[in-house]
DNA sequence: CATTTCTTGTGAAAAAAGTAACAAATGGGC
DNA sequence: GCCCATTTGTTACTTTTTTCACAAGAAATG
């Protein structure tokens, strides 16, 4: 049952790569490829065979020696860790430009990730649909995203608005956050923030084209 | 004049954090203060202030001890090792829902990035103008981009295409690539490429959120 | 059923990144 | 001009993460 290795602590950077194991494994049930090996998977990834292999270590032994792992059977343990295996219910807050963009993307569902309920602060926004969902005054954010018990958010409000609105998510009863806006929040630390920033990584990006260094 | 240190190899994370960095300098700049010390400055970053100076300390010696660092000197100290001390075009392929998002996104201009063209497959799209940015027919896309020298594209075409656009993308002359489609490029290895993964970054965050552990 | 060929799981080694600690500057007060 | 409070830049240390290398398990072959 998921069964872990307490003596180590696992890498942040593994969990990260989980997600795109699980990813990749989709696309091979999906060419329905039964057992694929470390060596071959990796192909298809931005890794290497021994890092598979330890990052699954961590969790536990779900291959075959000599064999390979099976396809099917791994999405479901990968599933299981890091909690895909059922549906969990998102909001969404800001229904601005890239919001709406959200509100039709179709990747969330890949993680059994279902924006349930979206907000926005322009009133004249409110009641407009978008991908099946409808748009809600931000005034009724406590209020839903406490009844329906939803504990994760996107957040893509201007970054002006960010933290204050993020602190009111906390209020009622959020515990994930996925930021798009251009700032750090400051929130209780058993909050869990991840920062997708578009910005920045352009401006790395510049600096090693600058630089002219191989990217791996 | 961007003098680093040969002896240490930078580690790629403080590229990313100096975009960072610099973002948060910007906004003491509008502010009008003058100038911050690492303690200060680390306040409104996800950081502490000793990789902040460690940070800086592998491009050169920009503060002044016992007083900080010239806000607005060291602005310009970044956007050059950056290299977003100059306008740089990039071009957006793929103008579906998060493409003409992105059209309108006004945080590439922070880091002096400025989206100069826009193609999609689709020639129904063709012609219609979003944010001052009209979308191309994705059959010029090769002699415009090497016409317009254009070096960074934004990939937000749908996964299945991502892979051979990309090859084209190179052919073409493109030497950095931000890949929104959830799959892994193969492209030669000075090519550098960067990765927006936002359902990855939401199946980490479940990861978190389930396990209950902190996120700091 | 012994042998060969695969391929995993993992402990140990190596590399990379982050943190701490402090000597060396800096400026202000007196 | 000397002392004191600051704050940097950097070296040394610690922790984390990645990579390597190989013993052990599994199937296939004759």
């Amino acid at each position: 049952m998921g069964r872990k290795k307490n003596k180590d602590i696992i890498p942040h950077e593994a969990i990260r790569r989980l997600s795109l194991y699980l990813r990749a494994l989709k696309w091979l049930s999906r060419k329905k490829i039964k057992v694929v090996s470390s060596d071959e998977i990796t192909k298809y990834l931005n890794t290497i065979p021994a890092q598979f292999r330890k990052d699954l270590s961590y969790f536990g032994g779900f291959g075959k020696r000599g064999v390979g792992y099976n396809v099917e059977a791994l999405i479901r343990e990968i599933e299981k860790i890091l909690g895909t295996n059922m549906v969990w219910d998102i909001a969404l807050i800001g229904a601005g430009k890239l919001g709406t963009a959200l509100l039709g993307y179709a990747g969330f569902m890949e993680f059994n990730l279902k924006i349930a309920i979206a907000f926005d602060n322009d009133r004249s926004k409110a009641g407009r649909v978008f991908g099946n969902i409808r748009i809600e005054p931000i005034s009724r954010m406590k209020k839903e995203i406490r009844e329906k018990k939803i504990k994760i958010a996107l957040l893509t409000v201007p970054a002006q608005y960010a933290q204050k609105i993020s602190e009111d998510l906390v209020q009622c009863g959020i515990k994930a956050i996925l930021n798009f806006a251009p700032v750090n929040l400051h929130l209780a630390n058993d909050i869990h923030v991840a920062h997708v920033d578009m910005a920045s990584e352009l401006g790395s990006l510049v600096y090693r084209l600058k630089h002219k260094s191989s990217h791996k």
